[in-house]
DNA sequence: ATCAAGTCAATCATTTTCAATCATAAGTAA
DNA sequence: TTACTTATGATTGAAAATGATTGACTTGAT
């Protein structure tokens, strides 16, 4: 990753969250302590963020008012190393110019920071992700129209006729909320309805969740296993878990959880 | 391969992409590292394209086209204390809970200030006008669904089957580029193509034009004056076009310029 | 105060990238 | 054809970027 790239990650982390580390923009970029940290000077000389004990923080001092009620900012320190790794790995599936659709979600929030150093074409349903996108990055985004839902921070038509039904990808990424013998699971009918929209539109399915979903079950099923073509989760996933995908024919990938990963996507032996 | 060829290969290599390393345009021109070398500085002192080691980079920050006309940008917005009282005057002709359809523009960015005490259902193909009411307000926010173009941070959709077709509301605002005896006028067909769209879906049609907008003139008209039912501006308008006005039957409101209006002209009556 | 853990700047070795140079190939005019 | 210019490719030493290491420093807890 080259110098530029770098910065438009530092700069898009560093505007998500107020501050961030040093160790976790290692991990977002790839690089080494010794050169976030020049990097981080170069860009507080440039007066782009200021430098901080630790790591980075943003100089615009807004104070919290993300959208109203947001659950994010509460989910989003869940399990954020993973996430961030997951979501990493998803972006590193993409190539540059190709038109990609992502549903809302905390876990597919974090792959704005990757795709920072990127120029996709992005369709999606999240305000949040929308939003990042057009102020931290050069991609192309597109929204699907409707009314916007503050709790769950996703854009919903309640019609079968928006530009959804226009937009074509070669793949499309979503979380979950679990992930069971029977399929996907999905607390939220709103957020069911939203995503099964989303993906009758794209050829390939990509669920990112972290190990801890397996075991998560809900009450509604958002489809079977067998239309899910991959799934992006990390290293804590069981041997069981893995059997059971791998026999519904779902291509798995698996992030180290707990040290920093290269380029490079470690992938399950098969 | 010549000289020409590849510097119309680089060129559009650089535009999809964030970053073209030399390897990259090596094997893509499969000229060598030197003569990509130079074609890059050739390049770079044409100012087709910015030279950064590793590579090069495209100049435009947006990979998408401009619209003509309006750029959107925040220094525009806060000075002009004319088109703040021009759109506390549109506020106060809503009722709350009422449906409402906001074309945005910079004067129509206004409303969402007086905007932030009502409890309104306010459709919009702004990105900013639904960002600020959605941090800000309690405001019901629908959103038109499309591509967002940066510069007027506006979403359109090229497509007619959009959830637009799908609101309805009794009055609907926007802003102009300029206004004469044909009738509204503005700079982008896109634009023209998208308020036209709009405005089929409200009965009453209000324009928020500060004065100077009448001396204004563009290549594209957008309706006739008949089709306006009012028009907001400032006490600089002449009688002349008062008069202009009047006779095509269009409700005029003049708001007090010079004298700043009261700030909080949207303050509920208890 | 003291200690441990974390953080940082400085330094150096390694790798990558660059610009300058020269030689060769290709095209051009006499 | 020859003489000459231009474009290209290879080589090489310099410059820049990066990663690891070290020792000093900060912070917070005991």
């Amino acid at each position: 990753m080259h110098e530029n790239d770098r910065h438009r990650v530092i700069l898009s982390a560093v505007q998500d969250r107020s501050l961030v580390t040093v160790i976790d923009l290692c991990t977002l970029t790839g690089a080494s302590e010794a050169t976030v940290r020049r990097d981080i000077n170069t860009l507080d000389s440039q007066k782009q963020l200021r430098r901080v004990r630790g790591g980075a923080e943003a100089l615009t001092t807004t104070p919290f008012v993300g959208l109203a009620g947001r659950p994010f900012s509460v989910n989003e320190t869940l399990n954020s190393a993973e996430k961030q790794a997951i979501a990493a790995a998803a972006v590193e599936l993409c190539e540059d110019g190709e038109p990609i659709i992502i549903n809302g979600g905390t876990t597919t929030f974090q792959m704005v920071h990757p795709l920072a150093s990127r120029r996709m074409q992005v369709f999606t349903n999240s305000f949040p992700i929308a939003e990042h996108l057009l102020k931290n990055t050069q991609n192309t985004v597109m929204l699907s129209g409707g009314i916007v839902y503050r709790e769950q921070n996703i854009v919903l038509s309640p019609f079968d006729n928006d530009v959804t039904r226009n937009f074509y990808a070669k793949r499309m990424f979503m979380g979950a909320q679990g992930i069971g013998p029977l399929g996907l699971m999905e607390g939220d009918p709103l957020l069911i309805q939203a995503e099964q929209k989303l993906i009758g539109q794209a050829e390939e399915l990509i669920v990112l969740v972290d190990s801890s979903k397996f075991e998560q079950r809900s009450s509604l099923v958002l489809c079977p296993l067998e239309r899910i073509d991959t799934i992006i989760t990390d290293d804590k996933i069981d041997d069981r878990t893995a059997a059971m995908l791998d026999s519904a024919d779902v291509k798995l990938i698996v992030v180290p959880s707990g040290s920093a990963q290269k380029e490079g996507v470690a992938q399950l032996p098969a």
